[in-house]
DNA sequence: GTTCTGAAAGAAAACGTTTTCGTGAGGGAG
DNA sequence: CTCCCTCACGAAAACGTTTTCTTTCAGAAC
């Protein structure tokens, strides 16, 4: 049961049998083999709480998500599990669902573990228990938002990168009049998403007017009501971009319910890719943004902080990429050089140059 | 940092600091306050390994799923995370993603961190994984396949009622030719619900002939091509029921595809109720079975067990109701009592009393 | 005033490891 | 043959708690 049974079993001291666990070299090959074999007999499995207790580091990394039942995080949580294991490390997850309480909590929850660094992957920043982590000096890695201190990483997204694929894509396709939906403008993410947008419609000659730009709150709901008020302007856009891609399912539905069909009526692209994106109907273009990869990118910043032996002035940058990935959503703009089919023949004001 | 700071500068022995911090009622009201305060000005939090290590629990439970990325596993394991916290538990979550190795590994995991209990909620028996924890004594809870064991808790599912609502729903809106997509038939609780369905249907005079009766993987892909099926036979069913949620989905991808519409066409009802259930188009009919209640369940059933000084001879046994949520995946029956529009007017072979 | 009782606090052991330090044996160099 | 070094191993300290066992001290009983 214990590292003492094994001992007295094998013969030798427990330091002996620690040193053989951890493969120190200067165990003797033959010993080695009899200690091994008591081992394996004994099914020991060596009581981590005791190793951390003395080693001073628990292998443990906290991953703090906004919540697990938003599609956008299981593949986070499943890549940041798969690479931990692969590292020996485990992963205590917490979700805040937005509850401040909740948050300190886990916090609390994290240093009390001990744990060896904390990835905090929610959108909106969190200010209040950043502090406490801080002081503490706990390897620290943000999505987006994280201020540029010691021991504290940053993953940077570059939304410009995808946004304007997309817009070029629609452009490509003879759409002038494109609208957005964005999220939560209090939401940095969702401003930079949107920022994101206007620049790239900027940059190819596009402008949108105000009633094309609406905000959503990167919910189905949310996109719903934005297309009501889109599909309700005098000259329809012809396509949309949303700041998520629940907000363009949501836009989806709604164009299905006033039987406006979607791509060849008017065309819809979303972002984040969640798997579901596959498996609407029909399935969303989407700005990707890898889940996978924000995972293994907050990974390796937690462990190379933990590896560092002189503490750095500020923590590692990362950047990750956006790209655009095409579905069936989005098609050729409708002929008639203007919106979509039910609207009276009003001719649009955007000059077109083709 | 330590207990021992906190004692020096209260100007106390570790033993009145741990007394007050776990409350034993033996210490001086006015000690104890001093000794907070010197607490909170620290910022001391105890070392949870520490306290475990002599206190022989690690207040740590483990969940295995099958992989978070399913659909129908966030709000399990959100759930699970909500009970733990407020029961000062931690949790550690693993998917075995059906890799057996990775399954074992987790195992191993949870036994060297010392977990208290380890809830299996995977569909897909894994008996290997069983011994090691049986043999030490882990409590443990399954869903629907657990032996009766000691320390071992099962939480049974009841899919009979949840079926029956649907297959009588489906017959009030005078369906008859009702076919049934099945999961894995190796999967227990995939063979379980097709009997329910057998059952339900036998129940109320409707018989089934085996073509209505096509297996699928529990997968979109899997139910667009059991759906394929369907419609390629001579006389279409005009209901379908789907043995999860993500088979209806499937199903209904592949209607649209061909044009036949739901529910107009074909009812279709699914199984599980997964978030996603709500977001599809149309909404998705389909049987409930709480997530959220399951989580519930699994920690209650932990929590007992661990509580429970005497060995019981057999852990505890739960039994979870389905039903039937009703949403817009389903109508009556097309006009012409037979099947889907598009169909040569061939008439069926069931005979039909009303 | 002495002894006894009980409450409150401290000392120390214990939990299961890792790691430092020490020790004995074996072997190479002189 | 002796000395010394190296190598393999064991003894013991340390990690931060909880808990058992002691000790101290105030007050009650006589």
């Amino acid at each position: 049961m214990s590292i003492h049974e094994v001992a007295k079993r094998a013969k030798v001291s427990i330091a002996t049998v620690s040193r053989t666990i951890n493969g120190v070299p200067t165990v003797a090959p033959q010993l080695s083999r009899r200690v091994w074999k008591v081992i394996e007999e004994l099914g020991y499995y060596p009581n981590t709480q005791a190793r951390s207790l003395v080693s001073g580091r628990s292998r443990i990394f906290g991953l703090i998500v906004s919540e697990i039942t938003n599609p956008f995080f299981p593949e986070i949580v499943q890549g940041f599990e798969d690479i931990a294991v692969q590292h020996d490390y485990e992963v205590l997850i917490t979700s805040t669902v937005h509850d401040s309480k909740r948050m300190s909590l886990s916090v609390r929850r994290m240093i009390e573990r001990r744990v060896d660094g904390v990835a905090i992957v929610t959108f909106g920043m969190e200010e209040a228990l950043l502090e406490n982590l801080k002081s503490r000096n706990v390897p620290l890695v943000f999505i987006d938002v994280g201020p540029s201190l010691s021991r504290i990483s940053n993953i940077k997204i570059d939304y410009l990168h995808g946004i304007r694929q997309a817009v070029q894509h629609l452009a490509a396709l003879r759409h002038s009049t494109i609208a957005f939906i964005s999220g939560p403008l209090m939401l940095r993410s969702a401003l930079a998403r949107q920022r994101a947008f206007l620049q790239a419609m900027n940059e190819i000659g596009l402008t949108v007017s105000p009633e094309y730009l609406v905000e959503g709150n990167h919910t189905m709901d949310g996109g719903i009501a934005a297309m009501k008020e889109l599909l309700a302007l005098p000259v329809r856009p012809t396509a949309v971009v949303c700041s998520n891609d629940m907000t363009a399912i949501g836009a989806m539905r709604e164009s299905y319910d006033q039987g406006v069909v979607v791509p060849d009526d008017i065309s819809i692209v979303g972002f984040d890719d969640i798997r579901f994106a596959q498996f609407v109907t029909p399935p969303l273009t989407t700005v990707r943004m890898s889940q996978t990869e924000i995972a293994r990118m907050a990974f390796a910043a937690l462990f190379t902080e933990v590896q560092r032996k002189s503490p750095a002035p500020t923590g590692n940058e990362y950047t990750l990429m956006t790209s655009l990935v095409l579905r069936k959503s989005t098609a050729m703009a409708p002929n008639d050089s203007q919106s979509a089919r039910t609207v009276r023949p009003n001719r649009g004001t955007h000059a077109e140059t083709d």
